[in-house]
DNA sequence: CGAGAATTTCAGAAATTTCTGAATACTCAG
DNA sequence: CTGAGTATTCAGAAATTTCTGAAATTCTCG
């Protein structure tokens, strides 16, 4: 199999699953193929050809990407077009995400304790939600950190 | 506001964030429902009309939930209907579908490291991915033991 | 400042997901 | 065994998401 096909179908497979996770189809695609792409940077005309898809869908899924922090805009000096790349920590960042879900959980846990009527069934298991949030709430910054500095090490 | 009215609200909230993220929407909602009921279990019939929904929305999706392992179903002696009820470890189950997610990572930065070339700009962004979920691999299951040994210090 | 090149926006088309409704298949009490 | 009550299945309808294409806008350089 000639090489590039090889990237270009590993890269899709990889889109595949961060969609299959919520993240917007176009958006995924375009994150894979930036982390694929042999050049340091891609401008939209090279996503754009490289998937085979509108200028628009692709503008929109760099607004995204760029907005969580996944993607970040290059300044390239002598260059009408933008430059976009993965940022550097993209996956800690992508992670991070997670855990804003994890405080929403957390959230609608402890506003469910509020409004159910003690002792009730619905009551305990929202206990049991909040609980198990709280402790991930607790968890995650400290894990992402021993990721950093691990890191960190690693890389002099 | 009526009691009934806010938990339903409450409810439909924890669906929405939870189909927000990959689950899909009348899973979601039966989920919620059987956390937020006052009754111990719930049938079918019940879910069909608290939720104001088919049979086979409900039926399909409770396939989906006992499946990933959320809910059970309860043998109700003297009763031709089925009962269901979430699963006491549903959180961390829950939680630990991240971490098949986590290892589909991993496998597919592996295969990436593997078919692009040495020293290239796609490879060492892989190898970047990779090592973080490979950490993350290596931090779950610890993470989930942690929880199980705290619940269970709790009660009792 | 003006031309050329690229990006953004957005209405509507296309694709996909999700739900309904009704037929079919179970299951358990009698 | 039988049949009344439930659950499952599935084709097609409905709803939602996603993408395209083209016009409007922005940006850069000469």
């Amino acid at each position: 199999m000639p090489e590039a096909d090889e990237r270009r179908e590993t890269a899709e497979q990889l889109a595949l699953t961060l969609s299959e996770h919520g993240m917007q189809r176009m958006a995924a695609r375009v994150l894979a193929a930036a982390i694929f792409a042999e050049q340091p940077t891609l401008t939209q005309g090279e996503l754009t050809e490289e998937l085979a898809v509108s200028t628009g869908a692709v503008s929109g899924a760099i607004t995204m990407l760029t907005s969580v922090g996944l993607v970040e805009r290059v300044p390239a000096a002598g260059s009408r077009r933008d430059h976009y790349r993965l940022r550097d920590d993209a996956w800690a960042r992508l992670f991070s995400r997670q855990n804003e879900v994890v405080e929403a959980m957390l959230r609608m846990a402890r506003h469910g304790v509020e409004i159910t009527s003690e002792d009730g069934y619905a009551r305990s298991r929202l206990e049991e939600m909040r609980d198990f949030y709280a402790f991930m709430v607790g968890e995650f910054p400290a894990l992402i950190e021993r990721w950093q500095q691990q890191r960190a090490t690693k890389e002099r």
